[in-house]
DNA sequence: GAGGAGTTTCCTGTTT
DNA sequence: CAAACAGGAAACTCCT
């Protein structure tokens, strides 16, 4: 995925979040915000989202990445600047990020055209949103830690989500529970029935009612950070970030069951309950295209604030990382994938096909240590144009 | 509808 | 001994 055409992506991350997703979103509201306060509901980061409104309504501090791609996108159509030469993975940031960077550092990324531009452009909308500036501090804290409350009460439904950090919420609220990087262990959960992960290795069948039927998310994490709610962040993928809330799907509609199967080779049937693992109708676990496994690390590895511990860099130039948390990077990328049987194990496996492709290469002798490879890209210091 | 890409799942064996 | 690694095989979805 080495430079797709930044238009491209941009209609892509606008379709998915704003077709595809938006009923998944609009419907999983339905079902949570009830139990969330106004105080949420006011939130930028939230209603943007809800109301799938773009940018132009929220303060660029809250910007999601997705709202990032659609502001650079009009500025490139403003501009007429020829969208061919910007660089995906530069653009995958929200609007936190963004607004942290000075002119200097936009025209290293975006170049002495767009990035002037773009600076200028960022500085209006900030301009006109003053009252969205102070809401930092004590009103974030608050919906952080309605968040937090909500996340606790979700918890004792759908285990995982307790394990759940606020992505950028750990500065405004307190460690505690939500510290995934304290806290989270795979190893620890007890997967409740509808949280058919396991451990144990490939006592596999039992994902049947729970895995693929209504509230199959519950075994993900299931959170947006506040700087970047439930919206894609780069070139690869216009999704990514931690996770939105857990979708509770509800039912059905209109009794129209789509018998889809799960992807990939379906788990074995024997063991104990062979029940229909594909009664569930309303689940189509594959991902959009364009979203791949390599980028998606790649994108952890990019993004500091959205690292949290998961990975590191072993030699960041070489292009060498580890994983610190790798049943935790397993879930999130099945989280991404909706596949809540992810794995390590499994992740693994569709790594090392990389190595033939040499997206990867191998790392003798070092657990849990990858390296990019020839054919991967976005992830080198001079791709991305900043320091991480 | 065929075929390829990119996984996902399962499995057995090996290495750390 | 457990966890991770390796890689074959089959199955699956999405896309062209």
């Amino acid at each position: 995925m080495s430079s797709p055409c930044l238009s491209t992506v941009l209609t892509h991350a606008n379709l998915t979040m704003y077709q595809t997703g938006l009923p998944d979103v609009l419907q999983h509201q339905a079902t949570m915000l009830s139990s969330i306060s106004p105080l949420q509901i006011s939130n930028p980061a939230y209603s943007s989202n809800i109301a799938g409104q773009g940018y132009r309504q929220i303060s660029p501090n809250y910007w999601t990445a997705d709202h990032v791609l659609e502001w650079i996108s009009d500025q490139v159509e403003s501009t007429k600047f020829d969208a061919n030469t910007l660089s995906l993975a530069n653009c995958a940031m929200d609007g936190s990020a963004l607004c942290q960077m000075n002119r200097e550092q936009m025209i290293g990324i975006f170049g002495v055209q767009l990035g002037p531009h773009l600076y200028q452009s960022l500085q209006e909308h900030k301009s006109k949103m003053p009252e969205m500036q102070m809401l930092s501090g004590q009103e974030l804290n608050e919906t952080c830690q309605l968040l937090d409350n909500f996340l606790d009460n979700l918890g004792q439904n759908f285990p995982l989500l307790s394990t759940i950090k606020i992505g950028q919420a750990e500065e405004a609220v307190n460690k505690r529970e939500f510290d995934y990087q304290d806290d989270y262990d795979l190893t620890t959960l007890t997967m409740e029935p509808m949280t058919p992960l396991r451990d144990t290795g490939y006592l596999s069948d039992n994902h049947s009612d729970s895995e693929y039927s209504s509230s199959s998310n519950t075994g993900m994490f299931g959170f947006p950070s506040i700087g970047s709610p439930e919206s894609g962040s780069s070139e690869s993928d216009p999704e990514f970030s931690y996770p939105p809330i857990s979708k509770v799907y509800i039912k059905p509609e209109n009794g129209e069951s789509r018998l889809k199967r799960p992807r990939g080779r379906p788990p074995k049937v024997s063991r104990e309950h062979s029940s229909n693992i594909y009664d569930n109708p309303k689940k189509n676990k594959h991902a959009p295209r364009g979203t791949h496994l390599w980028e998606f690390i790649r994108d952890i590895l990019i993004h500091p604030e959205k690292n949290q511990g998961l990975m590191k860099w072993e030699d960041r130039r070489e292009g060498v990382f580890k994983f610190l948390k790798s049943e935790a990077v397993a879930q999130m990328w099945g989280q991404k994938k909706k596949n809540s049987s992810m794995t390590y194990e499994k992740l693994s496996r569709a790594m090392r096909y990389y190595y033939k492709r040499e997206i990867l290469e191998r790392v003798d002798g070092r657990r849990l240590v990858y390296k990019f490879g020839k054919n991967s890209s976005g992830w080198k210091i001079e791709e991305i144009g900043m320091t991480m």
